[in-house]
DNA sequence: CTCCAGGGAGCCT
DNA sequence: AGGCTCCATGGA
């Protein structure tokens, strides 16, 4: 086992772990204490999360001085990676419209940083987000990954990855129905296959604009537009996705009422001309401060 | 009991 | 293209 850390002087600008990991941005990482991430565990408690990276399995907190991790290798660059710690979020904070919903998302989680997940985790995490909880997406992800991803051996427990296309391409649709996935069972089938077959990857849409890559994304199934441009926010480091789910659009009609959501292309464009230059940013702030605000009051002030 | 959750597919005009 | 209905499951 290694040991490291990564010094705050080393990150640019603020920076928040646990409103990073349990925005409901990615369900591959797991609070130790606790199966569920989103339990009300006190703000700033110095909590290890751990996740399975491409090199293996890894703890990380985050101490007043810095973000230290344990790992069975140097785990600083694939965390900055992941983490996006070199990337200025505040910068994006900064050019904020000033309106009030995204100037006190920003200023109630100053640290939340948008994340840089693997591709076909994040799609097959999001296919199974319809019409569900977020804490019931991290308890899915964490089955799935259980039954079906590589086990290693860490700290004395046994930890497993999130499956691989070709992994999870073992699943059948009844085991899946069985596991609680509902109707989204034959949409994570059919498009495991279709990642494990190589109709359509990463590849394939990383090089495209952006409402193209959104379109080509919608050919997997259980793909619609909003969960293609989550894919793209946390998986493809792009700044304009404003994926347009339930939280959101309430947001649009109490805030933004001259905002017309008829469809999802023209909605989207109109609220992304309003979130200033780095929309899916601001979107990231607003989705977990609407889902924290009536909490913040009990937290102790920073 | 009802309502809702980080929606999408299938079908109909 | 745009609207409607159905789809599993668990928690409040």
């Amino acid at each position: 086992m290694e040991t490291g850390a990564i010094p705050r002087s080393a990150i640019a600008g603020p920076f928040d772990l646990q409103a990073t990991l349990e925005s409901g941005q990615t369900f591959r990482w797991t609070r130790e204490e606790g199966r569920t991430y989103l339990d009300p565990a006190p703000r700033g408690g110095e909590q290890w999360y751990r996740v399975v990276l491409d090199d293996g399995p890894v703890a990380v907190r985050q101490t007043e001085a810095a973000i230290e991790w344990r790992a069975t290798g140097d785990a600083t660059d694939a965390l900055r990676r992941r983490l996006r710690l070199d990337e200025e979020m505040a910068a994006a904070v900064d050019a904020l419209p000033d309106d009030p919903l995204p100037r006190a998302a920003a200023s109630a989680f100053p640290g939340l940083h948008v994340v840089s997940e693997p591709f076909f985790p994040t799609l097959v995490s999001f296919i199974l987000s319809a019409q569900m909880r977020v804490e019931r997406i991290h308890d899915l992800v964490g089955r799935l990954s259980d039954r079906y991803g590589r086990a290693h051996e860490f700290d004395g427990e046994t930890v497993h990855a999130y499956p691989t296309p070709e992994q999870l391409a073992a699943a059948t649709e009844s085991e899946l129905r069985e596991m609680g996935l509902g109707y989204r069972a034959p949409y994570v089938v059919e498009t495991t296959r279709m990642v494990a077959d190589g109709d359509l990857g990463r590849e394939d849409v990383a090089g495209m604009g952006y409402e193209d890559a959104r379109s080509r994304l919608t050919e997997f199934v259980g793909v619609g537009e909003k969960v293609a441009d989550c894919v793209l926010l946390f998986s493809f480091e792009a700044t304009e996705p404003v994926p347009l789910d339930t939280w959101i659009r309430r947001a649009i009609d109490e805030h933004y009422p001259e905002v017309e959501q008829s469809n999802y292309d023209e909605t989207s464009r109109d609220i992304r001309a309003r979130l200033g230059p780095e929309p899916g940013v601001a979107q990231t702030y607003v989705f977990h401060y609407l889902r924290h605000r009536e909490h913040l009051a009990e937290s102790p002030a920073d």
